[in-house]
RNA sequence: CGGAGCGUAGCUCAGCCUGGUAGAGCGCUAGCUUUGGGAGCUAGAUGUCGUAGGUUCGAUUCCUAUCGCUCCGACCA
């Protein structure tokens, strides 16, 4: 993409309702716009993070068994009377009338509407294990937004719901879901550490919270200092028996504010880390408090009902963003990870209208593009500084900078934004590096 | 929901206390110069001073209401 023809409106200053870095970074390097109290358009740079963080999310899903769907975001309120939430929720809950008075509402979680599905079209036990998940926006009219996109109404959620004949088998389920989020944060640059938490008014006794340790997270949280370096399972095969790859993430002590024991977080000495975190994902068990209310049944092989077992598996996306950005980032910008960068590789024409980089440039733009590197060519008529803050401030991982006197010696630059570390290459060298 | 603060140009903000024809820097447009880390000069465009009432000869300024946003707390599958 050229720069010249993007719409990426960066700022300068940093906008008064911004307080914290990810906020901050993400209003200037042009990601996103506000546009009410935790409600957010994501513009072309933003988008394209989002789509990078839900497609490493769904790989993982997938791989993990799980099935993508897609369920409305505006829902019935019917279905929320018979799970019996639909009182219990309270103003939380974005109710709306249509224009015949009934009661609906924009969901702020799917459990009903997925055992609707469930009910309506899985008859019998040979049909489960069952997961279906969706990567989609949920509504919580929280009392107090706050932070961007961490803590906003409307949010891109990935929600995977579970279902089981059996708990031993919704065991194993939670334990797919687990192993599953463990590859998917790691692969976004991120560690994520499974803590005991509460489940909440969603009922069930089986929750892990994935936590990313990061200053501005709002809960406080306590761990193993083990957990920090433990290697994230490869070559998971998720049919097989996780058991022993959950026991191993959760023999070692981590627990949230609210499960913390202090008394047990003492023994622990110097490995206990003791910090705030940023909650990414949360997986529960609930047994068949839905299943049951909603009366989802399937006929089980002696011909008797079964009322499965379920389970909730959520991961925020657009949160996700917002905490990439709090746990990589220096002074100048965002630092983002290759996997989840909105271009891989940053061009830099140091000057625009010199016939030998223009052409160069235009050279390299596309023979990488051919090589299918994702680039943002600054081909705009600014000066030098302009342009290194700029593509600093974007953060994408790799700046090739060609200007006219690198380029009498046949050389262009090669900036690592991580770290700042530059090479003098050959063209030829660039571009072999970077398509690789 | 309790407490506090802020709404003036695209952004950051001054002006308001003490009422009298709307300001700065950055950005934007045009031109010239400049060009390896957010340049310089010149010329220009841009505002229902959040909204609605009230007081006053006159309100961005004082009063009231209202809407919006932010922060602290409570809350947060």
């Amino acid at each position: 993409m050229r720069l010249s023809r993007s719409f990426i409106p960066t700022l300068k200053e940093t906008p008064t309702e911004a307080q914290i870095v990810s906020h901050r970074l993400m209003l200037r390097a042009g990601l996103i716009r506000q546009h009410a109290a935790g409600i957010y358009n994501w513009l072309p740079l933003g988008t394209r993070v989002l789509q990078n963080i839900a497609q490493i999310v769904r790989e993982e899903q997938n791989a993990a068994g799980a099935q993508e769907i897609i369920m409305p975001t505006v829902q019935s309120g019917e279905l929320w009377k018979e799970s019996g939430r639909y009182d219990d929720y309270g103003p939380e809950m974005l109710r709306i009338k249509d224009r015949h008075e009934r009661d609906m509402l924009y969901g702020p979680t799917h459990e009903e509407v997925v055992t609707d599905i469930f009910r309506n079209n899985v008859k019998s036990y040979r049909d489960l294990p069952l997961n279906l998940y969706q990567i989609h926006w949920k509504f919580r009219d929280e009392v107090r937004p706050r932070f961007g996109v961490m803590r906003g109404r409307e949010f891109l959620m990935k929600d995977a719901y579970s279902f089981d004949t059996d708990f031993a088998r919704a065991k194993h389920a939670y334990n797919q879901m687990f192993v599953a989020y463990l590859r998917t944060f790691a692969r976004m640059g991120l560690r994520a550490i499974p803590m005991r938490a509460d489940s909440g008014p969603i009922g069930g006794d089986m929750s892990h919270e994935f936590i990313v340790l990061a200053e501005t997270g709002e809960s406080a949280v306590f761990c193993h200092k083990g957990l920090l370096e433990k290697p994230i399972p490869q070559g998971v095969n998720y049919e097989g028996d996780l058991q022993a790859i959950v026991d191993d993430w959760t023999s070692l002590y981590a627990a949230t504010e609210e499960k913390h024991d202090a008394a047990v977080a003492a023994k622990l000495g110097a490995d206990l880390v003791s910090a705030r975190g940023i909650e990414v994902g949360h997986i529960f068990h609930f047994g068949t408090k839905y299943s049951a209310a909603m009366k989802a049944t399937v006929a089980g092989p002696d011909g008797t009902n079964i009322t499965p077992m379920m389970g909730s598996y959520g991961i925020g996306v657009s949160r996700l963003a917002g905490a990439i950005i709090e746990a990589s980032h220096d002074d100048a910008g965002i630092i983002w990870p290759e996997s989840v960068a909105p271009y891989r590789v940053g061009l830099i024409n140091l000057k625009t209208g010199d016939a030998a980089c223009d052409a160069a440039c235009a050279d390299l733009y596309a023979k990488l593009a051919a090589a299918g590197v994702s680039v943002l060519y600054d081909d705009r008529d600014e000066r030098p500084g302009v342009k290194f803050a700029n593509m600093d401030l974007i953060g994408v991982p790799w700046h090739v900078v060609i200007g006219p006197k690198g380029l009498a010696k046949g050389q262009i630059e090669l900036k690592r934004r991580a770290g700042g570390a530059r090479e003098e290459l050959s063209i030829d060298a660039v571009l072999q590096k970077l398509s690789t």
